[in-house]
DNA sequence: CACATATTTGGAATAAATCTAAATGCGGCA
DNA sequence: TGCCGCATTTAGATTTATTCCAAATATGTG
């Protein structure tokens, strides 16, 4: 928890792992472990989880509330401000019961497109 | 393609692979094809790909716009009438390039929302 | 310390998706 | 029709992400 407050990456289970036990010191936290409290602190709330397709899921500690922006190359995932959502109405949402909701913008990241930019000056 | 644009479920790639080879006839694609030809479909902006946290990616042909309604329980993927999203000021955009924007609500689905609704009489 | 309970752990197991090399299908042409 | 080159498909192995599990370890209480 205190790593995910402290770095606003979005990393994998994988990365949170190898960050924590890197270097020198005695272990932290074993892959098992790091998955179980990832898991709880998602059930508990205080940790997003962001589905990125094809590619592991990435974490976020909810701090401010925010929208995502998921890159279509490198599929970095970077926190847009926030701003708010129109919800559904009534009629379109019948009998469920709504609980949050997620907007996830997409594109390429200011880094891809330069390279885009250069690789392929003619393209408009 | 014909598959999924008749159906309007959300098939997982091994729903979609069963169905076209289910009973009797001969073998209409095998697991490899099948993937691939979601690949393609989606790389071509024919067919959508719904990632699912901890779920298989789901898929969708891209008919009318649309937004997205996942259930917290079951994780079924229901479709909700469109309506236009604002988008991020320029300011916070920074020189990303916007392609496209995807709103999904979460919560429990009408028939998970009954069950829960009928265990917990109590709970408000 | 002795014991009960809670947490952590390494490694095996599962699930989704991709890779690969071989098999098959297909169109053009003699 | 038969042969050739190219494109597509395929079965199975492989990779990757994540979960499961039973044993080990830690922690608290008296
Ligand atoms: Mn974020
Ligand atoms: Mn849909
Ligand atoms: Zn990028
Ligand atoms: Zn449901």
């Amino acid at each position: 928890m205190a790593f995910l407050a402290e770095h606003h990456s979005h990393p994998t289970a994988a990365e949170i792992f190898h960050a924590l036990n890197r270097n020198g010191g005695a272990p932290r936290s074993s892959r098992a472990t790091t998955y179980n409290n990832l898991r709880d602190l998602v059930q508990a709330g205080l940790v997003r989880e962001v589905a990125v397709e094809g590619r592991a899921a990435r974490f976020d500690a909810r701090g401010m509330r925010h929208h995502h922006f998921i890159c279509d190359r490198c599929g970095n995932v970077e926190d847009l401000q926030w701003f708010s959502v129109p919800r559904p109405g009534l009629k379109s949402l019948g009998n469920r019961v709504l609980r949050e909701c997620e907007l996830i913008f997409r594109g390429l990241c200011s880094r891809c497109a330069s390279q885009r930019a250069r690789r392929q000056p003619g393209k408009k």
